[in-house]
DNA sequence: GCCGTTAGTTACGCGAAGGTAACCAGTTTT
DNA sequence: AAAACTGGTTACCTTCGCGTAACTAACGGC
């Protein structure tokens, strides 16, 4: 998404698909959770993603203020990504969307037993 | 969307975006808000879509049960669209999403002042 | 000096999503 | 008899999202 004709119309719902239109947005910053994640955990569990088009839509969540992302000159070198405020704010209305598709509601359980083998996507 | 893969996910935002995702669908199901709205009027209105695409989102809308479609056997033909239960249960989290989104809530406003030359897409 | 590590970037190309425009049915209007 | 109206469908073509695979930087270990 990011298309210039989404973010300037004049419908709300439109704009804000603009932002969070796309595939994989939603799910990675569903997958994020309260957590921060090394941008190699976040390739492996949201194997879905080409590791290309995951720095895209990285890139711009963070352009968007909804994730955060901070480097360290460690070597071998690390980057953690978490939600900012902005972000951790969808979280109960992306929890109410998956209420609303499946009775169970296995977002919590993935973002729970995060380390435990779950396959998000 | 309505991907293999997306649909038959373990993680239950990916199923959901698996009905939800793409373009158009959240806009479609946010502009019918309360309303039943004929087919010419949807073409109208949500102007960045074309034709094509809006009848290929909303026969996929009704196989998910989202909206409900009725054709008149009228002269000439009326299909009026309208939200089912199971879509009227996503109206207050979309609005939660625009609410979010941006200060303003033109969901309400293009939904109430549908008649008036607003234009939601 | 070569391999392995992490976090990318780049070039290349396919396939699906989407747009355009023509066409259809069936009846009233002109 | 032709045009117009509604709600589509179809063929055709273009665009772009996405995947694959190769390549980079910068350092530690063998």
């Amino acid at each position: 998404m990011r298309d210039a004709a989404f973010c300037t119309s004049s419908c709300t719902m439109t704009r804000t698909m603009g932002v969070l239109g796309g595939k994989w947005k939603l799910i990675i910053i569903s997958y994020l959770g309260q957590r921060r994640v090394r941008f190699g955990q976040l390739a492996q569990r949201l194997s879905l993603i080409s590791r290309k088009v995951l720095t895209e839509q990285l890139k711009e969540l963070e352009e968007d203020g909804i994730i955060r992302r901070e480097a360290f000159a460690e070597l071998p070198p690390r980057v953690d990504y978490s939600l900012t405020e902005r972000g951790l704010a969808l979280l109960p209305i992306l929890d109410q969307l998956c209420a609303w598709h499946g009775p169970v509601a296995p977002v919590e359980e993935v973002r729970q037993t995060a380390g435990a083998g779950q396959v998000p996507a």
